[in-house]
DNA sequence: GTCTATATTCCGATAGAC
DNA sequence: GTCTATCGGAATATAGAC
């Protein structure tokens, strides 16, 4: 793996891949230092201990994605314009990093509280700002009654989901990767729709 | 754990809490034998190695859903019929058991081939008859045209993700377990709703 | 069948030469 | 900084007494 790039960089280019591949615990450090091309004695000198080696990948990640999604909620666009940026930015995210989601369930659900420390550091997720937009939507009769919840679980489900069943999927349906690529690009278009009909008045 | 239990059934009991919860890697042995609350030699004696009792917990999983969907697929319901009952079998399956879905996005990430090859059996997935099903209400013009895989994708998305989204849920809203259960009682209800509304012409 | 004790394997981490 | 060799602990697996 590009012998040019000097040592630091090409473990975490390696671990990024093993680690978003197969999870903390799936992960060795042998495959880490074999996928960069190094001993693995180098693996500790750099980066102290698997732990570390870990974070580090785990924090890349989360603020690669997170401050873009916080954004969109919090800008100043319409609940239905949020909806629409939403699915657009989560998809596109995701097609340039399909591991990522298999990544955040699987830490999610070996340490939730831990997860949510690292992930928010403290601070609240920003829901309250969508929270309002929709009771007022709500109450101008524009949408139906309905829990914020609801809305959240939507959308992420149909967001996220293909691409933990994307093994699955193409497995099944003996679809390859680009042709996965195609059908996200077409729903990426599609989704924002089925949302907001499913909570119009 | 259940001292009356003959020893064997008590090895499975504790196995598959543990390797629901954890998964074949993050799962010890020791656990489980503390958790059925016997030796660790015992598993080993009843069930060789770590690895076949985790295939036999698999195969016991797999074997406790995939039949009552499959069902539902090749049945002679409608369309529509045939979403709703899939959407409330799927659910009431998974509240029973809030953990298979983890256990199955898990191992199917872990080793995709090798887990088709263990849930279909040889067998092709009955997505036949609904395919059928699909291009014929097409033609009839009552719903839109799109890829089957598409319908396949919505369904899941919605009756699976929140199930593996529930621990970060919880986290964040502070819903307790009850509540969980109450707001996937109530989408368990209106998802056939929006499926319908997202296909129909 | 069940236990204790021990062997074996694997893996993260370190020591030390260069 | 990079490597080889090795340590030490943890986890799976087995031997052997009862």
């Amino acid at each position: 793996m590009k012998r040019d790039l000097p040592t630091e960089e090409r473990i975490l280019k390696a671990a990024r891949k093993v680690f978003l591949d197969k999870g903390l615990e799936g992960s060795r450090m042998q495959d880490i230092a074999d996928t960069a091309g190094i001993n693995k004695a180098m693996l500790h000198y750099y980066f102290r201990s698997k732990e570390k080696l870990f974070e580090t990948i785990f924090s890349e990640v989360v603020d690669g994605f997170l401050p873009r999604i916080f954004g969109i909620l919090n800008a100043d666009d319409s609940l239905f314009e949020k909806i629409n940026k939403f699915c657009s930015a989560y998809i596109e995210q995701e097609l340039e990093t399909p591991y990522v989601p298999f990544f955040i369930v699987g830490e999610m659900n070996r340490d939730p509280k831990a997860f949510l420390k690292k992930v928010l550091k403290g601070k609240k997720p920003p829901l309250r700002k969508v929270t309002l937009q929709i009771q007022e939507e709500i109450k101008k009769g524009s949408i139906k009654k309905f829990q914020p919840v609801e809305l959240l679980l939507t959308v992420l489900s149909l967001c996220v989901f293909p691409f933990l069943a994307r093994p699955m999927l193409q497995t099944v349906t003996g679809m390859n990767m680009k042709q996965f690529i195609t059908l996200m690009e077409k729903r990426k278009i599609e989704l924002p729709g089925i949302i907001i009909k499913s909570i119009k008045a």
